[in-house]
RNA sequence: GGUCCGGUAGCUCAGUUGGAUAGAGCAUCAGCCUUCUAAGCUGAGGGUCAUUGGUUCGAAUCCAAUCCGGAUCACCA
């Protein structure tokens, strides 16, 4: 139980012994001392004052005593000013703490819970490489699977990909057009980079067409329908789905290309999937639902025969489910994917890691899974982050402005090898020991700066900043990390004993820090949010940094102040390796 | 226009069951390497928490209105 928790109780039972009323946690506020008073954690007692019909110094006064007499353990002093009751933690109790975690690899993760979660992210289309945008999308989602498996989740990471469309079908008629054969190894490009320019040449090349078409007296509504480009696309779609062969093999091939190149990416930036599911199997999917649903009247069918849902009473509008010659739409897939992953998987709930600019989308989903009675509708969860944008504004392709996501991790990766080699400290590392360090710092910077925002802000991303590796990023806390890690590699840990030794500041600042640490999962689960982790190893690693500046380790003053310093460093490492572990950063022994 | 999200230091961001004098990092300025890794530490300056009103012992936080920015409201995906 959290100090915070164990203080909410003990206040709780001492209300009861001394007024003889019961209290909630709700009727009155727990919260960390502020530094500038003495004391540790404070109980505020301006809520408390009209229950009790007390003063703020006597129902203090009563209270603090109550509680250092049936908490002796817990409290050892406590003051009051004005309405706040500050209380000091006893030391034993830090050293307790201390004493039985500091070797604790697992420290504030949970048993497992029996409850099964999806976490789907990253879907990617298949006619273009990954830009900034889907780093953070693949950030935040195999961090929040993290997360919950370190609350006692079984999770399963699902990605769907959007192979199919006419966006697809563009990238394929511009290759046969165009491309004279071209291959990844012809070209030496990636295959998701190759299909990429293709479908840039697509857009080039239409849009030169229908100009060419307008300039001669077309509509432009008619010559965007009747450029050649657009004729043969719609054509070649056409022929995709009645399954013509010639279509299907060029397809695969390209396609082929494509995950050739996102698997290289993904191994980069640590992404993998328990699941993947492909828009080309799904995209029929949902129509015998929506079938169904029309018997019961969930859903209706309106004169031209198209059928919609009608969420006027949950505040938003009709929506389409079935076009009038039956085809489906895109969130009709969708229902039916919900439930099939239902079926294949008994998942108890399931998170949608999905740009913010789907709010609406995701909340219609919900609601429909709602009413069509899928056992986990209520679980479903999207995780809506803002987008990336850049200083100067948008990302927007047609400027050239979209950051590739190859081109940063490489870049990322090449300014850690140029701090590295300019700090001079890993000369004796081997090649191997090297390209591994880069990458660890380079992707740990990365992806510290996409996490350390809260995922529903929009954020900017500043190039400059990004690869700062001072002050919040997460090579400063890789540094704290390998300067602990050169400590205790000189010293033979004793082993665990119990302390009884005082506290310096900067030593009892970080164990309270380190109590916390539990919390801090918990609540980054609950909000699906990997920044509280994030901010939360930057203030551990800050504490850490002043403690070893001020106080030395190695030359402790005494034998057990010592021991007491290793046991600190120790625990600290630990949690730090573990929070950045849920954020998909890796520590380096040395840097 | 409806709905949703955001507005906190020059910049990027923390800050929720409402709590004490609003915090970091970057940038600026001044210091600290003979001592466990200076990718570090210490200090200084920098704020109308968008605006106005309300709720109350107490509001960046809750409520209302207004202003600004964004997303969305497709028989696109």
């Amino acid at each position: 139980m959290s100090i915070t928790n164990s203080l909410q109780k003990a206040t709780r039972e001492s209300l009861a012994i001394l007024y003889g009323k019961e209290f909630s946690d709700n009727d009155f506020q727990v919260n960390v001392t502020r530094p500038d008073f003495e004391g540790d954690y404070t109980v505020v007692l301006f809520s408390l004052l009209k229950k009790t019909g007390l003063t703020p110094d006597k129902l203090g006064n009563d209270l603090g005593k109550e509680l250092l007499r049936s908490h002796s353990h817990l409290f050892s002093s406590f003051n009051i000013i004005k309405g706040f009751l500050n209380l000091e933690i006893s030391e034993s109790y830090w050293l307790e703490l201390l004493y039985l975690n500091h070797n604790d690899i697992c420290y504030g993760k949970q048993p497992l819970n029996g409850k099964k979660v999806m976490v789907e992210y990253s879907s990617p289309n298949t006619n273009k490489p990954l830009h900034l945008g889907h780093l953070r999308n693949n950030f935040l989602g195999w961090s929040v699977a993290e997360i919950l498996k370190a609350n006692g989740y079984e999770v399963l990471k699902s990605c769907i990909i959007n192979d199919r469309g006419i966006h697809i079908c563009k990238s394929m008629i511009a290759w046969q057009e165009y491309a004279n054969g071209e291959t990844p190894e012809s070209s030496e490009k990636k295959g998701d980079h190759l299909v990429g320019d293709y479908y840039v040449k697509f857009n080039d090349e239409y849009k030169k067409q229908v100009k060419e078409l307008v300039n001669s007296g077309v509509k432009e509504e008619v010559a965007e329908k009747d450029a050649p480009l657009m004729r043969s696309t719609q054509l070649m779609l056409q022929q995709w789905e009645a399954g013509k062969p010639e279509v299907l093999e060029l397809w695969n091939k390209m396609n082929g290309w494509v995950y050739e190149g996102f698997d290289i990416t993904y191994k980069k930036i640590g992404s993998d999937f328990d699941v993947k599911y492909f828009e080309s199997n799904t995209y029929l999917l949902g129509k015998d639902i929506v079938e169904q649903e029309l018997a019961k009247g969930t859903f209706f069918k309106k004169e031209d025969g198209s059928v919609w849902i009608d969420l006027s009473r949950d505040g938003l509008d009709e929506k389409l489910v079935l076009r009038k010659d039956g085809t489906s739409v895109y969130i009709t897939q969708d229902i039916g994917l919900a439930k099939q992953k239902y079926e294949e998987y008994k998942i108890d709930q399931s998170i949608y890691v999905i740009g913010d600019e789907q709010n609406y989308h995701m909340k219609v989903l919900k609601l429909i899974c709602q009413k069509i009675g899928l056992p986990y509708a209520n679980d479903i969860h999207h995780l809506s982050y803002g987008m990336v944008e850049l200083p100067t504004g948008k990302m927007k392709s047609r400027e050239g402005t979209v950051v590739d996501a190859d081109e940063l991790v490489e870049e990322m990766i090449a300014t850690a090898k140029h701090h590295t080699e300019a700090s001079g400290k890993v000369k004796d590392f081997s090649e191997e020991e090297l390209t591994d360090l880069f990458e660890t710092i380079g992707m740990g910077a990365m992806k510290f700066y996409l996490l350390r925002v809260d995922p529903k802000k929009k954020m900017i991303f500043n190039p400059e900043e990004s690869i700062e590796f001072h002050g919040f990023t997460g090579p400063f806390i890789q540094y704290t990390y390998a300067r602990i890690k050169s400590i205790v590699r000189k010293e033979t840990i004793p082993p665990a004993e119990r302390l009884n030794t005082s506290l310096l500041k900067p030593e009892k600042d970080i164990i309270i820090s380190l109590e916390q640490f539990p919390s801090v999962i918990l609540q980054a689960a609950k909000e699906l949010n990997p920044s509280a982790i994030a901010n939360y190893v930057f203030g551990l690693a800050q504490l850490f940094n002043t403690f070893y500046t001020v106080l030395s380790v190695a030359n402790a003053e005494s034998a057990e102040k010592k021991i007491l310093r290793l046991q600190l460093a120790v625990m600290t490492a630990n949690v730090l390796k573990s929070g950045m572990q849920l954020l998909g950063i890796k520590m380096p022994e040395r840097m």
